[in-house]
DNA sequence: CCTCAAATTGTGATCGTTCACAAACGGAAT
DNA sequence: ATTCCGTTTGTGAACGATCACAATTTGAGG
């Protein structure tokens, strides 16, 4: 009846298992030196009446507190937000997190943080000390950031970085950006060209010094050069589009791109109709990250599938094993793929250089 | 130097400003009778330490956990992860819901939880015992769920229902869908369209009759018939292709759809491809969300916006500012825009029917 | 100067769980 | 039987904050 709505705790299995509270609290943490007769006894009281144990109230008291913060870029989010235009990472991370948590007893919160700020500090600071996470996850630009890598090294809180190769502590986890890279430009070498241009990202992100490295690196085997063929943008539309400009102009024997983000190649997408040129008859285009837009251009792009949701289930993995030792420094690489749509075609026939 | 880092407390602030523990407590939370002098001297040890106080500690003590849970379908989002086809929704509530929160001191934690499966009380229950949230959101189709809401109701916790007006407990907020639908179909009837089909939603959401609604009285005020003109998907590509097949088919004078999803009104624009029929030329095209990816088809549609951030945003409001009481069904409504980009054009001139 | 209520500050108990350690139990070796 | 040691179970303290209430200060009025 109006029976009051009183919240379950380890006291009330105690009793009803006739037992004490701290062998509920091992059978709750699957604590060694319990006899199965009394765990099963212990589990099933659990079970009747329902009981989960109090995140909070685990945290008080023990040393855990189950819960991964991944951190995303707020100014970023929020701008693209505004053009609606996604980046597709928080639902990504989340999925990938949320459910490799979930599997742990873990919970994961998302934080968003604008790197730019004066007050990184003081704002990730905050939520460290409210949260008191067990293990943080960078995204970039954040895993490129001293001040937030020290900060965390400082604390002592187990972190890993995606997307960035910068030494340091943190567990660092990378996309495979320069095979994907290599991947592109082979391929589009594989079909016959041989003037393969890229539109790359700032060079303050790693990840885009790995991708213009394995495009070179590809070139290079295929016996191709690359003089003229490299532009950098910022990973946005405008950009995409300023680069594309200047590389179709300067090198009119240009088949193929291969742009850092789904934007800009997006743009060289709307540049590339407003010179009269096909894609991909004229013009071969490769973007980077996959995102959902690109399936449904005209036409499809081909795309590096950025494997974000996996990154960062591996990336909480090795967060929780390790979280209570700090072991510095594992690098890990999940490999991406390129997904073929129909922004990829032979390089158009033309007047051989040597018959 | 190796100075052990250790965490700041109420009672480092306490013993730094020479006060009590409660005083420092009374100044974090601007309870009332502090003398401003002594409030200023607290507060200035808070800033020198750098204190925060700690989420676990507070939950623990108090009444209040500080933690607005949001609640996001499962099954939905990993079924459009897969396809790589993002909702949008996530991103959308993080960038509403976490500013929000934090501009109160709350945060916001997201859960995925599979509506369909047998388990949705025990999953749901265990997050609830585990966070404690003080408030929770829920999104279609689970604001629809009455084993969700009874179960919120049953536990006392306030929550936010969007895109529902079943009755019941818990603060209901809609996204303008009757008045959003009326307002494009309208826009329509305006450009000179007079057969104007709606692929709908299926009817297990609320929203799918709300926007039936729109579209009926929009139709009847301007004195146009909608005979055969409504089919019903279910928000997928697949279905809204079929729709799209099955209307066109059955009204070859049909000059305009709108459709219930972003997802459904890419698969119309296939459709009309396949057969010839220039969009916005010989078919206007209307669809809702506004997801990034319609920013970027060929033409880009015009589209509904539905202010899911800034819905989410209310409901966190909505729940903090009524956390301690269930003070029950206020019924919020966020207004949808339509933003007009190249699908939607006059309807194609013809033989008029009356000289 | 004294009184008394209101405003301000302090004290001990409490939330739900784990930690460190103590107690009880069990079986093998003496 | 006795001793001993490893396994199993129980006990009190602790985590960091708030709550309810007690103690003290303040200020206006008599």
């Amino acid at each position: 009846m109006a029976r009051v709505r009183k919240t379950v705790t380890i006291r009330d299995v105690a009793e009803e298992a006739g037992v004490s509270l701290q062998t509920v609290s091992r059978v709750i943490n699957g604590g060694p030196n319990v006899r199965p007769q009394l765990r099963e006894k212990v589990q099933a009281a659990i079970d009747r009446l329902g009981y989960v144990p109090s995140l909070a109230a685990q945290r008080m008291s023990g040393s855990r507190s189950y819960i991964i913060l991944a951190i995303n870029d707020r100014e970023r989010t929020l701008a693209d937000w505004r053009d609606r235009m996604g980046t597709d990472w928080v639902d990504q991370m989340l999925l990938g997190g949320i459910l490799t948590c979930s599997k742990h007893g873990y919970r994961m919160m998302v934080e968003l943080v604008d790197t730019h700020s004066d007050h990184v500090e003081r704002e990730l600071g905050a939520a460290l000390s409210a949260l008191q996470p067990d293990g943080v996850i960078l995204t970039p630009p954040h895993s490129e950031n001293p001040l937030i890598t020290d900060l965390l090294a400082h604390r002592g809180i187990p972190f890993a970085r995606i997307g960035s190769d910068a030494p340091g502590a943190g567990i660092r986890l990378t996309m495979g950006d320069e095979g994907a890279a290599h991947l592109a430009t082979a391929r589009l070498a594989e079909l016959g060209h041989r003037r393969i241009a890229m539109i790359a990202g700032p060079s303050s992100y790693s990840l885009s010094g790995w991708r213009i490295e394995g495009w070179r690196r590809a070139l290079v085997e295929a016996g191709l050069g690359h003089e003229g063929l490299l532009e950098v943008g910022d990973f946005g539309y405008e950009s995409g589009a300023r680069a594309a400009r200047v590389l179709l102009d300067r090198n009119p024997d240009c088949t193929a791109i291969i742009a850092s983000s789904d934007q800009m190649a997006l743009a060289a997408l709307e540049v590339a109709r407003e010179r009269g040129l096909d894609v991909p008859r004229d013009l071969s285009l490769i973007s980077f990250d996959n995102t959902p837009i690109v399936r449904f251009t005209q036409p499809p792009l081909t795309a590096i599938d950025q494997p974000i949701a996996e990154t960062v289930s591996r990336a909480v993995e090795q967060l929780i094993a390790r979280s209570p030792k700090t072991d510095e420094s594992a690098v890990i690489e999940v490999a991406a793929a390129l997904v073929e749509r129909a922004s990829t075609a032979p390089a158009p026939a033309k007047t051989p250089d040597h018959g």
